[in-house]
RNA sequence: GCCCCUGUAGCUCAGCGGUCAGAGCGGGUGCCUUCUAAGCACAAGGUCGCAGGUUCGAAUCCUGCCAGGGGUACCA
């Protein structure tokens, strides 16, 4: 990354500069080079000469001057200016910056890869939605933060393995195979009212109708408990099979559905787990409940695991889960995908890895904020118990996977997205999505027609990249450039939605360049110029397809 | 009560310690015989919730307050 070429390049000027006495000897912080925010001040900046002016007792505009003074010439800098207070500013060479060209055609679509994961192996598990009903919107916006964050997360340099883990034991599957039975009953004119704690939605009797269809009367002859059991599985089949094929609409897909109720299997990981936990002596008995005595490492409290009534309670999944990424699969890293009603487990989860003997910092839990659905200025509400719900399939079929998508990337994580349903279906400019892929087709659009125009790409394949130095030319390499440090950032901060403004910006730098630098129409003027802006172009898309594939979302080549 | 998140242009939101506060949309004015006008240009629009503090420097960090949302179970 040229910002760290930058850096080590000042790193050897301070030295230098010391070594010939030009400043004083002291401990040199670590050099951090930043964007200025105004472009004319230079494409990069440090501000290492007001951090040092305490240490070496100098004006910081000075110890500027000493530090330039002292750098040795690079092919990358074009111009390095001393600004008050005491910034560096450095300017890329335009030579410099027209061989990204040149990079980014030998990444080979590739481009913006970096190495921050060294191979590491990373588990992203996502959406993960209880499999009781179809997934609403909350869902959705879990389903394209996970995925776009594995995506980011493969191109940072990590091994990434997407996981879905299924909620088939505990309380809400009972509640959900009760609901099954009722309905099944109703089928057959019997009088089985659902209670209040039930699924309400009429997709409950759809899924009951369906059994009928395929199973008949043949539930009616069973004791009750048995069909319960029975119809579980059935229902749980059924509503995984249909939570699969939405997230497919969303272009989601999963290395692997982990079944929460294989945890407990006799012999299996949670006894196991127990085991070594109680051994660990970090279990206790209290109230004819076990706890897992959490507080012994630094929480206010400790979790039970085992419930008074001999049930297992949800943090003997996680504890169990959590040792089976780690321990026994061996994830180097992982992320959870978590909505913020999880908050608090997730504040939690910290000791729960302690407990385990694990370094939290090997955990990281993302937390993303409420979808509120609008259409036409109204709020639409959502609830899977009354039964008033959005799915994801409606709003994927009616505004299509790459409104939504791009959409739900349009927030930071942390901020309560309200998602319009009329803006997200508006086929006009006052979608974002558009907005991008608009560039892309017109990229697309003028490599065609320079085919057309006997412009084919062997044609202009070696043109003169040093021929590139118009001010549209220069922002759009910059723009290009950022890429690694927006992966970078994104994977550091697992924040997907610098991806998405990331695109937009690029897309209001390249329309620019469009209406100002004309590739083919002047080319009778100067092939030679038309064949080095036909190489721009033609990475500039491959740097729009690239960052559009990393969030899920169609390159399209025409409009 | 305590904890977490959010509060930035009319609207929806980026930016989260640096050198004149940004984008998209909406509203105003121009630009299509010339690579797709789903575009571009120009102008307009902001006490970065409020008050203190730290710092050479704060929208960005700290404290307090105000407003909105979420969380605080032997539910998941």
């Amino acid at each position: 990354m040229i910002r760290n070429q930058i850096a080590e390049h000042v790193r050897q000027a301070i030295a230098a500069a010391q070594a010939a006495g030009a400043l004083p000897a002291f401990d040199v912080p670590a050099i951090e080079i930043s964007r200025p925010k105004d472009p004319t001040k230079g494409d990069y900046a440090t501000s290492i000469a007001l951090q040092c002016a305490r240490a070496a007792r100098m004006a910081p505009l000075a110890i500027g001057q000493a530090i330039v003074q002292h750098m040795a010439p690079a092919d990358f800098i074009g111009a390095v200016e001393v600004a008050a207070p005491g910034f560096i500013n450095f300017r890329l060479s335009g030579r410099w910056l027209s061989g990204l060209v040149a990079t980014i055609e030998a990444a080979n679509g590739r481009y913006g890869d970096i190495n921050l994961g060294r191979g590491q192996t990373c588990q992203v598990e996502f959406i993960s939605a209880n499999p009781t009903g179809p997934l609403h919107m909350g869902s959705a916006r879990n389903a394209v933060l996970g995925d776009t964050l594995a995506n980011i997360m493969v191109a940072a340099g990590y091994v990434v393995q997407r996981e879905y883990y299924v909620n088939d034991a505990g309380t809400q599957m009972r509640t959900f195979a009760e609901t099954l039975y009722r309905r099944y009953l109703q089928q057959f004119g019997q009088d089985a009212p659902l209670e209040s704690h039930h699924y309400q939605g009429v997709y409950m009797v759809d899924l009951a109708r369906e059994i009928v269809a395929e199973h008949g009367d043949h539930f009616l002859a069973m004791p009750a408990e048995e069909t319960i059991a029975a119809l579980s599985d059935i229902g749980l089949t059924k509503i995984l099979a249909s939570i699969r094929a939405s997230a497919e609409k969303l272009r989601v897909r999963f290395d692997r559905w982990y079944s929460e109720r294989s945890l407990y299997e006799p012999g299996g990981t949670f006894e196991f787990v127990l085991g070594k936990l109680r051994e660990a002596g970090v279990m206790a008995v209290r109230d004819g409940a076990e706890w897992l005595l959490t507080s012994r490492f630094g929480s206010d409290r400790d979790e039970v695991v085992i419930r008074s009534s001999g049930q297992p309670g949800y943090y003997a999944s996680d504890i169990a889960y959590h040792y089976d990424k780690f321990v026994l699969r061996g994830f180097d890293r992982v992320i959870n995908v978590w909505a913020v009603d999880h908050q608090n487990q997730a504040r939690r989860m910290p000791y729960l890895m302690a407990a385990l003997g694990l370094d939290p910092a090997r955990l990281t839990i993302v937390l993303y904020d409420l979808v509120r659905l609008y259409r036409d200025g109204q709020e639409v509400k959502l609830s899977k118990r009354s039964g008033d719900i959005i799915t994801v399939d409606e709003v994927v079929d009616e505004v299509g996977a790459d409104a939504v998508r791009f959409l739900l990337l349009t927030r930071s994580n942390q901020a309560v997205m309200d998602f319009d349903l009329n803006l997200a279906v508006a086929q006009n400019d006052e979608n974002p999505v558009y907005y991008v892929q608009y560039g892309h087709a017109r990229m697309a659009g003028i490599l065609r027609k320079a085919a057309e125009r006997g412009f084919p790409p062997e044609q202009w394949k070696h043109g003169d990249l040093q021929l590139l130095g118009h001010a549209r030319e220069l922002a759009l390499l910059r723009k290009m450039l950022d890429l690694e440090e927006v992966i970078e950032h994104a994977a550091l901060t697992c924040a997907p939605h610098n991806l998405a403004f990331y695109a937009l910006d690029l897309a209001r730098i390249f329309h620019e360049f469009y209406r100002d630098c004309p590739v083919i129409s002047g080319e009778q003027d100067d092939p030679a110029l038309a064949c080095a802006r036909l190489r721009l172009v033609a990475a500039t898309k491959a740097v729009f397809a690239r960052v559009l594939g990393l969030m899920g979302v169609n390159a399209p080549d025409s409009m």
